[in-house]
DNA sequence: CAATCTATGTCAGAATGCTGACATGAGTCA
DNA sequence: TGACTCATGTCAGCATTCTGACATAGATTG
């Protein structure tokens, strides 16, 4: 076919966005009958594992805009999942933390993506997750390096 | 921390969903000047690829739900990118095609994407390249098993 | 043959995420 | 010190995608 053109049965890049979005379907399957979101589950994690984050920073690490992650932290807040303090303790940024009933909520969807996750690598050696996760680091560090 | 849990530094996972909203964003760089989405592009791409593909088979093609692929199919018809039959040679399937402007259109966007894809590849071997094909492909095939 | 199942195209409404914009706090630098 | 740059939180409007629903065409099955 064209010389320039991408083939799709054989483009990584395609490859990659048809495992992204079977991983998204995996989770959100299991993360539904718990009444939470990919992003929902995402932002909790990244507060159990770093107490303080802010908006910004979750935003960021969930992949979404700081935009989307204030809606979502505010219904957060509001239920009782998550607290921020009244007044930033140094510049504009709010540090988040968790809830015990945050905890509580986070510990089944923990579980439950674990087991996705368990399910993804099954049939996977040791040495060839290693090498998924060296190559992915490849890939990402390199679009993003000659990004800007 | 917890046996259960997720560790976001090391999940293969959580990787995966950076290296594809890595990719996202620079295909979205370069195709914004196109004034084309992510979504658009694959839809061009796979119907010239693949002549004569319905709605519904586009939509699993691009990781979207049918009714936003005729959303779009809607709009690519109306400015002429895409061609359907008014009536289906069979069953309700409409079969599109792509008109020459769809293809002058595509022709851009296509080397743009390869560029992108060649600057994520950038740094891997020729192996690294077989061995993520394999491993996306064994990711996938595991969560789509048992999924159902 | 009739009933059922599956897949498709399409419409409507809702949810989610994004872009644009603004004010504010902190660091930088001349 | 004062101007500038940068990051942050937040509001508003818009775009995209999804879920739900319905009618229809073909395949399957009893």
């Amino acid at each position: 076919m064209s010389q320039d053109g991408v083939d799709l049965g054989t483009s990584l890049g395609y490859l990659l966005k048809e495992a992204s979005s079977v991983l998204r379907a995996a989770m959100e399957e299991v993360l539904r009958p718990l009444g939470m979101s990919v992003t929902h589950y995402s932002c909790l994690e990244l507060l159990a594992q770093r107490p303080g984050l802010s908006n910004s920073e979750l935003a960021r690490g969930a992949f979404v805009t700081r935009q989307s992650m204030n809606v979502l932290l505010q219904a957060l807040e509001r239920d009782g999942y998550v607290t921020r303090p009244e007044q930033a303790p140094v510049g504009k940024a709010l540090p988040a933390q968790l809830t015990p009933r945050g905890r509580r909520s986070l510990a089944k969807a923990s579980a439950a993506v674990r087991a996705v996750e368990v399910r993804m690598l099954a049939g996977m050696t040791e040495a060839e997750q290693a090498g998924a996760f060296r190559i992915l680091r490849s890939m990402i560090g390199s679009l993003r390096d000659d990004g800007a």
